[in-house]
RNA sequence: CGGGGCGUAGCGCAGCCUGGUAGCGCGCCUGCUUUGGGAGCAGGAUGUCGGAGGUUCAAAUCCUCUCGCCCCGACCA
């Protein structure tokens, strides 16, 4: 490709509204403009890099015996009625009605179409198991979205969705999920973590998520220092403590304190002198709206995902101010588990507390010394709460890390979820009719774009690992007026074209130093430049972008040194 | 959805408080010079000041509404 054809417009200034690396180089190296907020248009230069992306994702998808397919992005509503989610998915499903009022909604995600497929055309064990994957434009209407296309909400998505018989075979499907996902994210020279994960929105019984690690990622994650334990901060189990034998001999009389207007866990704790740790939060969650009370130490904070996983409900909330009032017969800030009229639930950690303050569940008073059992009645104890640094491994005992990642593919063993909700069945061997067990994986590629990006720069722009690179080599004669150079660098073009190679000629009649500055810029990972002094030696100089390393090569010799170092750079991440 | 902020030339911004000729840098166009890390000189083009309404002799500036965009939060009593 010749530069001065190019439509790659680079900016020297820095965007004003990007806040993260890899959104400010998007930009600058003219890869993407915005067109309102959370939606974006790819050029050219990133129209390539996406191309990449999106061929080694197929490549392994269809190694790991995956076949590719093409749903629609538009959908009826009635397949999400179907499945529930047409209300469970709330307002980030782009919802909207045909000429005929007929009700749709633009895909946010493909569980419901494959699923409609297969049931219809998969009718006996023998079809299975099978694996369909697409790459395809989704949209979630995201209530903030941010950082450029890390999170946007028209996006492409890699989705695949494997049907098999039985639970055993869903494992295995997974499994070749897991290994393509290792290999795809490893071939674009991404550091990433598979890490345990809440299922969310998708549903299912267990999931992993690959994570970019990245200090501007927006998920937290944990992982052990010394056995392989790895997961989101959501998901984080806590070891749970061990019980000890409550002697009621050790209860100390009930004793009721006006608090005026106190009311948060830092206002009690002062106000009565007693440590965070040793008061017991009451908070009321509304479960499928059904009122549950959970308690939690006043240092420690309830795990959302865990509850509603715990309680399996559908949708979580927290109480609003009339339901507390309800339940309680007090305002927020008072709430406590005596009397409360709701099923009470206990963080592990709470097993073991005797003696604890909490809300009096009457405004302006909290409760000492209130203990479990005589008090009150906690209906489960459960690992209900967002694990700590402080805690040790849940697995093996050891120190946990902590660490922000870019969440960009996530596999999910779903089970029967969907086949049961639309009756996706199949006859097996003794023609009975069973559900088939789904797995479903999805690669952002955009978010993987991004993350590359975040993990590959410098103060000067990008640095394209060779396996994404929208062009693998840029040749820049430093003076497009001299014909010794001019004429040397298209005969450079046309040989390292030859071989194959995807070169950038930078013929532009720009100074020297801006084409430098763009070639660092848009992150080519080889330069070769053509200057006059060395080429009246009948040299070039080839500098490596990542070490800014240089070498003279001879011109006839260039080709194949650059063929060679090219094809290095690809073997490096297989 | 709640809070905060910003919309002025293609980009980055000043001007607004205290109303009175719309500016700067970069980019863009022309010419000459220059040519290995974002050139110099000379000349030139470019604005519904986000939109609508209002106040005023007069509005980028003050007021009201509206649209767009960015940031923070959106559950912890």
């Amino acid at each position: 490709m010749r530069y001065s054809e190019m439509f790659l417009p680079t900016v020297r200034e820095t965007p004003s509204d990007a806040e993260i690396a890899s959104h400010k180089l998007m930009i600058r190296a003219g890869m993407i403009r915005k067109l309102a907020t959370g939606v974006y248009s790819v050029l050219p230069l990133g129209y390539r890099v996406v191309k990449k992306v999106e061929a080694i994702i197929r490549e392994e998808m269809d190694r790991a015996g995956a076949q590719e397919v093409y749903l629609p992005a538009v959908q009826p509503a009635e397949l999400w009625q179907e499945s529930g989610r047409w209300k469970m998915y709330g307002k980030e499903l782009l919802r909207f009605k045909d000429r005929h009022n007929r009700e749709y909604c633009i895909g946010p995600t493909h569980e419901e179409v494959i699923t409609d497929l297969v049931r219809n055309e998969i009718k006996t064990y023998r079809q299975l198991p099978r694996n369909l994957y697409q790459i395809q434009t989704k949209f979630r209407d995201e209530i903030r979205p941010r950082f450029g296309v890390m999170r946007c909400r028209e996006f492409d998505m890699k989705d695949a969705y494997s049907f098999d018989i039985d639970s055993e075979g869903a494992d295995i499907s997974y499994q070749k999920m897991y290994d393509a996902y290792s290999r795809i994210f490893s071939r674009m020279g991404l550091k990433f973590r598979a890490v345990e994960a809440d299922t969310g929105n998708i549903g299912g019984s267990f999931s992993h998520e690959f994570m970019v690690i990245a200090d501007t990622g927006e998920d937290a994650l944990i992982f052990c220092t010394k056995c392989n334990y790895a997961a989101n901060l959501e998901k984080a189990e806590v070891a749970k403590p061990e019980k000890k034998a409550v002697n009621p001999s050790a209860f100390l009389a009930l004793e009721t304190v006006h608090t005026p207007n106190v009311r948060t866990i830092e206002e009690v704790s002062k106000f009565l002198k007693v440590k965070p740790g040793e008061i017991v939060k009451t908070l009321i969650f509304q479960a499928d709206s059904k009122p549950v009370a959970v308690l939690i130490r006043g240092d420690e904070e309830v795990n959302e995902a865990k509850l509603r996983s715990f309680l399996g409900c559908d949708i979580l909330e927290l109480a609003t101010d009339d339901v507390v009032l309800a339940v309680t017969g007090s305002p927020k800030g008072f709430a406590g588990a005596i009397g409360v009229k709701a099923d009470i639930y206990a963080d592990d950690s709470l097993m073991n507390m005797v003696n604890v303050v909490m809300g009096g569940n009457k405004e302006d008073y909290h409760v000492r010394n209130v203990n479990n059992g005589r008090d009150f009645q906690v209906k489960a104890f459960a690992d209900l709460r967002v694990i700590l640094k402080t805690d040790p491994c849940p697995r093996c005992g050891s120190r946990l890390r902590f660490a922000k990642g870019i969440e960009v593919g996530h596999v999910f063993k779903l089970g029967d979820k969907y086949s049961k909700a639309m009756r996706a069945t199949y006859l097996d061997k003794n023609g009975k009719e069973q559900y088939m067990v789904m797995g479903c994986y999805g690669i952002g590629v955009g978010r993987t774009v991004a993350a590359i990006i975040e993990q590959n720069n410098d103060d000067k722009g990008i640095v394209w690992p060779m396996s994404v690179s929208p062009f693998q080599v840029v040749v820049v004669p430093v003076n497009v007026n001299e014909k010794t150079l001019a004429e040397a660098a298209e005969n450079l073009y046309g040989a390292l074209r030859k071989k194959g190679i995807e070169v950038l000629l930078d013929e532009r009649d720009e100074r020297a130093g801006v084409k430098f500055n763009d070639a660092d810029l848009i992150g080519i990972p080889l330069r070769i430049t053509l200057g006059p002094k060395k080429l009246a030696e009948g040299e070039a100089e080839v500098l490596v972008r990542k070490t800014g390393k240089t070498k003279s090569l001879k011109l006839e010799k260039i080709p194949a040194t650059i063929s060679g170092m090219v094809k290095r750079g690809l073997r490096k991440h297989p």
